[in-house]
RNA sequence: CGGGGUGUAGCGCAGUUGGCCAGCGCGCUGCGUUUGGGACGCAGAAGUCGGCGGUUCAAGUCCGCCCACCCCGACCA
């Protein structure tokens, strides 16, 4: 017999996680080993993602476009680190139209270089600069190991691609959209992320510098949520990206990228999520309050549904879904919604109808402690509050669990009992690439992004070399 | 690609030393009673037993090959 109840995180994370996605009908597996279906509920969820992000990249000047997904495969070899971080997952159509081709074409990856194809050709004067564009789009990855959103070979993401006249331009693009990510999971997702830059070892193939969002996930492992690469003049030079500048000199422009993908679902689940199942931040959730009617004869059905109307109406502008289905038991619907991940439930009876009350229960918050009555005058603001406060709630509950996971460490025994299973280590660090790998094969734990603001000086844990450096380290999905 | 595991109804599983009609739970359909934390009764529908080949009077069961998926490792958003 199936069991009702999810594997719990403590029993296995890993199952929890698996089973989450499917029974909360987020994603499912694809007929290809490896892919992903994203189901309605899921979408819906992407969907509320993709708004936040796109009003924010439309705020800081940037406009959509879309881009070919079929690439010739001579263009993944013109930039030499850039096919070397590609190659081995690439996949490549060699049949079309009945016929071999006569040059493969690879399914994008990732599309600095059709992109940067189509810049060489928009580009000639500084007058064409800044260009500022941005695509949703999939792409394909032929991964080995696969999870539900976390990887897939095929995943759906955004991708932005800036040219700039100089590199300081190019930096603060860079930089600007990296606290776009930030702000993004912070204030829409409550996932508390660390900003930061990649270490050599672990940026991007072509970049000259990489960013990336790293989260803390309820197991301890980091996730990187969401990346932003400066490319120098790499691109430009492989792809002949040229401008006139005011002085009548040809110069290379500057590039960056820079991408979020629905891995960021995986960062909502594994950061909020709880053993009833999902929970979902207010401003993201595709049903924010969910009003389930409870009655037992036909004419306690009139009256309730009546003030279950008069509710599902004065919320207008929230998303609401009334569970009206016949035949199941209101416990049985509590458990589904609380599957779902749904911030907020309404329940309307006949003692609620006789009282002028409705009980609302918070998500956030198990069983009794979450539930309360409150006056049918007034219902409005009550729930609105409460939203606002689910999503406060959320955040301060997950700055608190990364907080409590992130472990300052002075030496490297210290430092391995910590990424074995208690989380991150925090550690002065005297940048040393070798030293990473060797770290990395001895622990499985790897450089996630170097600390910002950083004052003072410190010993490296590794080495000790003094330095000014600190770094985070974790294992990592 | 290495190691491990699993393929029998939509899902989870049982199926004895080969034996005739392939079963159980959940789910699904219909009717009735129920409904403030995963309801109950009755009646139903649903299966190329992963595929191909072999052994045998007889294969879900034994043998061989293949395929798929999941988990753990090396790579990644």
């Amino acid at each position: 017999m199936e069991d009702l109840k999810l594997t719990t995180r403590a029993e296995n994370f890993s199952d929890w996680y698996n089973q989450l996605v499917q029974r909360a009908e987020l994603a499912d597996y694809g007929p290809v080993r490896g892919t992903m279906v994203v189901r309605p509920y899921g979408w819906a969820l992407w969907e509320n993602i993709q708004k936040a992000l796109d009003s924010r990249f439309k705020a800081t000047g940037h406009v959509n476009a879309a881009f070919p997904m079929l690439i010739p495969q001579s263009f993944m070899t013109k930039e030499k680190e850039h096919v070397e971080g590609f190659a081995p997952e690439l996949a490549v159509v060699t049949y079309g139209g009945g016929q071999e081709l006569e040059e493969p074409l690879v399914l994008r990856p990732t599309s600095e270089t059709v992109i940067g194809t189509m810049y060489a050709k928009w580009i000639q004067s500084y007058r064409d600069l800044p260009i500022l564009i941005n695509q949703w789009a999939n792409v394909v990855r032929w991964e080995m190991r696969t999870k539900l959103f976390l990887r897939t070979l095929e995943f759906y993401w955004q991708e932005g691609h800036t040219a700039h006249a100089t590199e300081v331009e190019a930096v603060e693009e860079t930089e600007r959209m990296l606290g776009v990510y930030a702000d993004f999971a912070i204030n829409e997702a409550a996932v508390p992320v660390i900003p930061g830059r990649k270490s050599e070892n672990e940026k991007f193939a072509g970049a000259r510098a990489t960013y990336s969002i790293e989260a803390v996930m309820q197991d301890g492992k980091a996730l990187q949520s969401g990346t932003s690469h400066f490319l120098g003049q790499n691109f430009s030079k492989a792809f002949d990206i040229k401008f006139l500048d005011e002085n009548n000199q040809l110069q290379y422009a500057w590039t960056t990228s820079w991408g979020l993908s629905t891995r960021f679902i995986g960062a909502i689940i594994m950061t909020h999520g709880d053993d009833q199942g999902l929970v979902l931040p207010p401003n993201l959730a595709p049903i924010q309050v969910v009003i389930v009617p409870i009655y037992r004869k036909d004419e306690e059905k009139g009256a309730v549904m009546e003030a279950v109307a008069r509710v599902s109406a004065g919320l207008d502008g929230l998303r609401v879904h009334v569970d009206d289905r016949e035949g199941i038991t209101p416990g049985f619907k509590f458990n589904h919604w609380e599957l779902k991940g749904v911030p907020l439930r309404v329940e309307i009876g006949p003692k609620d109808v006789q009282n002028n009350t409705l009980a609302i229960s918070r998500r956030d918050l198990p069983g009794r402690e979450g539930k309360r009555f409150v006056p049918m005058a007034g219902f409005e603001a009550a729930i609105r509050d409460e939203l606002k406060d689910i999503q406060r709630a959320l955040l301060t509950r997950a700055i608190d669990f990364r907080d409590r996971h992130i472990y300052d460490v002075n030496n490297y025994d210290e430092f391995k009992a910590v990424v074995e299973d208690k989380g991150w280590a925090k550690v002065w660090w005297s940048d040393d690439s070798d030293a990473e790998k060797q770290i990395k094969e001895e622990t499985k734990a790897t450089l996630r992004c170097f600390a910002r603001d950083v004052e003072g000086e410190g010993v490296c844990f590794y080495s000790g070399r003094k330095t000014n450096q600190v770094v985070y380290f974790a294992r990592s999905y």
